[in-house]
DNA sequence: GTCGATGCAAACGATTTGCAGTGGA
DNA sequence: TCCACTGCAAATCGTTTGCATCGAC
């Protein structure tokens, strides 16, 4: 299974993907300037995995990838808070309930299919949603900031597999 | 504020609410019969709770409400995810994260407009929205179960306070 | 050198579970 | 009567925080 294909976006080639990782490493040092904070070996690999995993990862994702360097779960933690505050990272609700972050920087805004078998998280873009979405809020008087929209149940492969089963 | 505007449906009249509630105690003395277990005092109060309540509860509102009975924590989770399981309630995510619920049966399926200022929770309908996103998903073989579409900002009352404030 | 960042362990808040006693069918 | 249900307290889970030390600037 090429778990590419779940991400609506990501740079295909190498130099499309080395400009990609340049922005986001000035993106993030501008915002750790601005805010007085320092770029540390930690947080660059939490960046780095990221940059490199083209999935929807957890903390214990990273956790795990990372002990091997050292890297404390309470920095795993803080450097994710810290990133999806910069609007780097954004959370999405994986099977169990447990947060599961994806890069966002330059990113379509998506929707998101998760397989409750096998825990598989396939993006969608609706702009034609998101329209009625926006003119419906508005109908209200509510003036929205984000949202989730997240639909659960079974995927392709999953609901093939279930059907041939029985 | 009239909260009961929040919600999409809700018997109105006396006798709408009478019928209401005896359909849903029938189902639910069915579920636990269905599953060899009973009914008792402490389900029959979270139950009658809710129907008495019009709006979205979290776990603290039933356990204050509750606990002059002598009723614990753990029952109020048990029950609440008895409740879930069943399809009688329903849970929204509400600001900060903590989980709020709300009646199920017999309401149209609706989303939710959640103030990030007060914690203000308002349903809406959205018909056509569904249509798109059901389709969609046959698109992608995905074949989906339930979904949470939930869109935070600030509602009309708090984003008037807010530019009157400046 | 300064002060923010780190790892560790302890603290925390929400939820779950073990258990002995209670009560619904 | 029987066994599911209860409240309580302890346990657990994910996450946060206090603190002494470390390291980026």
């Amino acid at each position: 299974m090429n778990r590419d294909r779940e991400l609506v976006f990501f740079p295909a080639s190498t130099s499309q993907r080395r400009d990609y990782t340049k922005r986001i490493y000035r993106l993030f040092t501008e915002y750790l300037a601005r805010n007085g904070l320092r770029l540390t070996g930690p947080r660059r690999r939490i960046l780095e995995y990221f940059l490199g995993a083209e999935r929807h990862l957890s903390q214990d994702d990273i956790f795990g990838a990372l002990r091997r360097y050292g890297i404390g779960r309470a920095t795993v933690f803080r450097t994710l808070k810290m990133l999806e505050e910069c609007r780097l990272i954004n959370h999405v609700t994986g099977t169990s309930g447990k947060p599961r972050f994806e890069m966002n920087l330059e990113r379509p805004h998506h929707d998101h299919l998760i397989c409750v078998l096998c825990g598989r998280i396939q993006e969608v873009r609706w702009p034609k949603l998101e329209a009625i979405q926006e003119s419906a809020c508005r109908r209200f008087g509510f003036v929205p900031a984000w949202h989730r929209h997240e639909i659960f149940g079974r995927c392709a492969d999953c609901s093939r597999k279930q059907s041939a089963g029985r």
